[in-house]
Parts: structure tokens; sequence; C-alpha cells
DNA sequence: CCCTGTTGTCAACGCTCGATGACAGGGTAA
DNA sequence: TTACCCTGTCATCGAGCGTTGACAACAGGG
């Protein structure tokens, strides 16, 4: 945490990191004013509550809006849905992907709302456009293979699976997706090739 | 809750069911107690602990060691699999499914180590063994897009996707399954063909 | 100067949690 | 009968949680 930051600020930076590492229930106040180098009440003062300071620090995940930008091609999207599950955070807080915030604390019921709402107007719905609106259950049906692989990867992180070097993975990953969004996987029809 | 049934096993079928419906975390010896009629107390002494409690529901809930039985090729494989994330569970309790037990816990540092090592070798590796072992990283990452594919209809449950018929909501997980585990999705080295 | 708001600390509250020690009934075996 | 385990209850413990009230330091404006 950069001490010239004002303490309000640190305690949103340590909050993303942590929510982002752990799940919301196992993520404390105490721990957020510990990594903000601040009293445990004054976390709690500055914000009001712990699920307001959750929301807020899934507010500043925002950029993840420009996803759509430009409207893509179902590749394009696909490329840049799975930078969400690669790509650092572009404020390079430390080694938080900006999906595993949302993938975290998805079991928590009070975030749970916010990140079904990003996941279905930030997500599903700009993919399921790429492709032609051909099928929005199927844009949901990619998005939880996603989210799945994410969180399986962070959580558990299996060797075997941490052993596949992350260009691989990020392939076998697009493929994945692909394969999901198209109904026929061989037909190419955005010159796509399985792998 | 059956009343004929003894304590210990009332203790242990509410577990299933509540752990099944909510996180770790958020399900406490007390709910379980209640559920099940008895004190608190004795829910500790029955089993030992609550990580014991939970360890023991997981085995009672998910025969997964029979999932291996007979040495299946790898579509058998993948279709038992699959049964994990459609099929309610034997003993019929309520609609509880046997994967939304690994789900739902997955990220509570408490059952987390339970929940990996159930993946690894009651799943992964008796999946990486019937394709021949060629990849056993591929198995991990098959089984973190089916639940991600899990927790993200369970939690969310968004409209477009319940809106599919589960028949061609398995049809879907099974062809993505499929692909993920074969390097090549159109050689149909099983006789298995894309939809 | 005083007044006021922001920033922050300290100590503590009430609550829920998992876990324990003491103890009671009831069946069984010696 | 006596001894013993299994089943089950009651009261309680210590720890961690989110939250709150009281108050200190310090700034800026009148």
């Amino acid at each position: 945490m950069p001490g010239q930051a004002t303490g309000k600020e640190r305690i949103l930076a340590s909050a993303m990191l942590l929510f982002a590492r752990m799940p919301y229930s196992d993520t404390s106040l105490r721990d957020i004013a510990a990594a903000a180098g601040v009293d445990v009440a004054y976390v709690h003062r500055a914000f009001g509550s712990k699920a307001e300071i959750f929301r807020q620090a899934l507010l500043a995940l925002a950029p993840l809006d420009d996803i759509a930008a430009g409207d893509p091609d179902g590749a394009t999207m696909i490329n840049r849905i799975c930078d969400l599950a690669f790509l650092r955070d572009p404020r390079k807080v430390e080694d938080v992907r900006p999906l595993h915030l949302l993938t975290q604390s998805s079991l928590c019921s009070e975030a749970r709302a916010i990140i079904a709402q990003f996941f279905g107007t930030s997500l599903a719905l700009p993919l399921s456009r790429a492709f032609g609106h051909a099928d929005p259950g199927r844009a949901h049906f990619a998005l939880s293979l996603l989210s799945g692989f994410v969180t399986h990867r962070a959580i558990f992180g299996p060797a075997d699976l941490l052993a596949i070097p992350e260009a691989d993975q990020r392939q076998m990953l697009q493929t994945a997706l692909m394969n999901a969004m198209l109904p026929g996987c061989s037909d190419g029809v955005f010159g796509w090739r399985p792998i």
C-alpha cells in the first residue's frame, strides 16, 4: 500500500486485494484494517458497513464495462473475455485477476445480486450479441465454464493444471468457450479452428 | 427427517442437505442440530468436529468412488461425471445434486483441502485414466468447467440458461467436457460426435 | 481567537460460533 | 447387582466477528 494515499484509498485498495484473494465471509474488517494500516473502527466508520465496502470494491472494477466496445465479433469477444481470466488488474494490484473478485464471493448472499447483474448485463449480453443473439442461454453456459476455470485454478490450483503453460491454458479456455458458443464446433463460422 | 432414524443418521442427513444448500461457513452446527432435532453438543460429540461432519457428508452423499468402476472409456466416464451435475441424490434428499456439496463450499478455506482431494483422487485421476493418462492437467481443466457450470446454475440461475431443457443442458455440458479432454474435437476417437 | 468537520484511535459491546466438561438414562455383558 | 459404553442434554467457555460511543489531533473558515 503506497504511504502517500489517504486512509480511505488504502482501505479500498486493501479490500479489493483481500476480497479477490478470499471470499467475503473469510475476509474480516480487521484483516482489511491491518493491510491498510488503520484502525478497525475507521474501516467501518469510513464506509458504513462491510457490505458497502465490498460493493465499492466491486464498483472499482468498473472498467470491465469496456469489454463490448466497438461491437466486436464472436472470436474477438471471447478473446477479451479470456483477458479477464488471465490479465492482471490494470492497476497492478499484485497478482489479482479482475475476475477473481467476482468469483471469490459469488457464494456470498450480499454480493450475489451485484455479481449476477454483472455477469448478465456486462458479459452475457454482449457475448450473446457478438454471436448474433443466437441463444442467450448459450452465453450464460459459456460464462459458467469460464468462471469455473477461474475459480478452480485460483482455489485449488491443481499442480497438473498449473503445469500447463499459461499460453496453452488460455488456448484451451478459448477453444472451450468458442465451442460452447457454436452449436457445431467444426464448421468454422468465424474462421475458427479447434486446436 | 424420518423419525425412525437414529440421531447420528439424522445429523448426517441434515448436514448433507444444508451443506449442499449453502457454503460451509454459512452452515452452523446449530443449524444442523436444529434440523436433526438434537442438541448442538451432540452434533459435535458424535462426529468430533465440524470439518469431520463435512467430510462424512461428502463421503455419504457422493459415492464418487464407484464412478471409475469397471474401468470405463472416456465417453462413459464423462457421462457418469455429468450424472453428478444432473442426477438427484440416490437417497432423494430433496433437490440436492451430489456436486452441489462440492461446489457450494469450495471457496471456504476449511473445506478446501477436503474438496481438492476429492476432485483430485476421485474425479481427475479416473477421468485422466479413462483417456489414457494423456494429460492429467486436461482432466482438471475439464472438471473446472464442470464445477463452474454447476455453481453458476445453482447460485445465479440465469433465466436464459434455465430456459434450456435439461436434456439439452446436459448435452452441451457433455460436449464441452469431451471437447476439453480431446485435443482435437472433431476426430471422434471414441465415436464421439459434437452435437 | 473560537467553531466545526474530517480523520483517526481506543476500548468495549452484543452476538454467534465451534468446542468442552459434567452428567443422566438405557441397554448389555459379566 | 455392578460395571460399562452409547446416546443425548445442559450450561458454559474462549475466540472472532461487525459494530458503536467517546474522544483526540488537526485542519480551514469566520
